[in-house]
DNA sequence: AAAAAAATCACCCTTTTAGGGTATTGTTTC
DNA sequence: GAAACAATACCCTAAAAGGGTGATTTTTTT
């Protein structure tokens, strides 16, 4: 059986060219490319594809919807992402997401064969100047256990935990409600979060409570 | 040692004519009576009684909300709730918040010594119409495990719990945003509870997720 | 068949949160 | 002693959520 490959990739020009690179491998099968990530979801459940490329600036929906759409109904597909970027925060979210591998577009037209080898062989393939920032932030991670909240954050976050309002915490707390929000922002950063439910759903998840 | 009485009530003939009523027990003192449920916590604190007679209804701050400060601080007090209400919502919020007995008002001239001694040797005095609020609750409660959330309930509170904002769980559902937030304010009635946080806290804690 | 419960959608209005800055004061750390 | 971090506080705008009411349709239960 070949392998199959599910493309999302908006510039027409690398999405071609990526399919034609693919197609010259008689081990790879091309069964779908699309412009937008808008519904990878439902294409992944269509097509059932091993492999998806998956661009992370695209219009509509980001690659990192995209892919967290996808992993919540296949966990099987091995997914690598084709990014311009190399900044911390695109990387955290996609890996979090649930992607495999993360390729910088200046590395593709070389790499991209020998990175979809390895994420199928069980590989995590990722360009250099990515593998630095993971290994920054692992170092980091495990240097301070958690998310390295300071005592007065946990304190704020277990608040949270038990259903507290911002007002509550700040009453309890005896400081003033903007300064319960200037921490909690400092949260939702340190958890990448965007939200109360975010914060208290990973708070519990992760036994930080 | 005389049993130490604070009460709080906004009524001022009432609260005068429960006091005097007290004071006529020689095993009674009331250390302090108040017209507002503001300082509760502060006052509990300072004063140490051994008994606390609630109002619900008080201008500034409810009498639950008051029952909850002071058993932050203190869970060996004894507390009975004043209240002209028998309504199912009044009543399982303050037993939630700690209330020990619950007592309508037109039932306290005669019933209320009998109440006070009851709670202090670890009964759980209430009003017939309460009593039967509560057994009905616990009916309900036992018969059905967990809160009685519908299919859908469960799993939208199982998706809020994960994060999601009612705009995701609309997209994921295909439902409109109206129809989760319809769910949503079902979900809060059943659980108790009034906001995303207490809702999620509680699916965790009480591992409905 | 009638009644009750579940699921759906809609509109109103208010309060709370989110997200974006900026700033001051101490402490740590390098 | 400069740089980084923690804690405090405030401003502004927009989005999200909370609370209330009402209504239709389908399913379930009695």
């Amino acid at each position: 059986m070949k392998t199959k490959i599910i493309i999302f990739e908006d510039n027409d020009f690398l999405r071609e060219g990526i399919s034609h690179l693919l197609m010259l491998r008689d081990e790879f099968e091309v069964v779908g490319s699309f412009s937008s990530g808008l519904l990878a979801k439902e294409k992944v459940r269509d097509l059932n594809p091993d492999l998806v490329l998956m661009d992370i600036e695209m219009p509509g929906a980001s690659g990192v919807e995209a892919v967290k759409a996808i992993r919540t109904l296949n966990q099987r597909c091995q997914i690598i992402m084709l990014t311009v970027f190399d900044d911390q925060g695109h990387v955290f979210e996609a890996l979090q997401a649930g992607a495999n591998g993360y390729l910088l577009k200046r590395h593709a037209s070389d790499r991209l064969i020998s990175a979809i080898e390895d994420v199928l062989s069980g590989g995590a393939p990722m360009s250099p100047s990515i593998a630095r920032l993971v290994i920054e932030n692992m170092r980091n991670a495990r240097a301070t256990q958690g998310y390295n909240l300071s005592d007065r954050e946990k304190e704020i976050l277990r608040s949270l935990a038990l259903g507290n309002s911002f007002k509550m915490i700040a009453a309890d707390l005896g400081i003033s409600l903007e300064t319960v929000r200037t921490h909690i922002k400092k949260i939702y950063e340190k958890l990448h979060v965007h939200s109360q439910v975010e914060a208290v759903s990973k708070a519990f998840q992760e036994k930080l409570v």
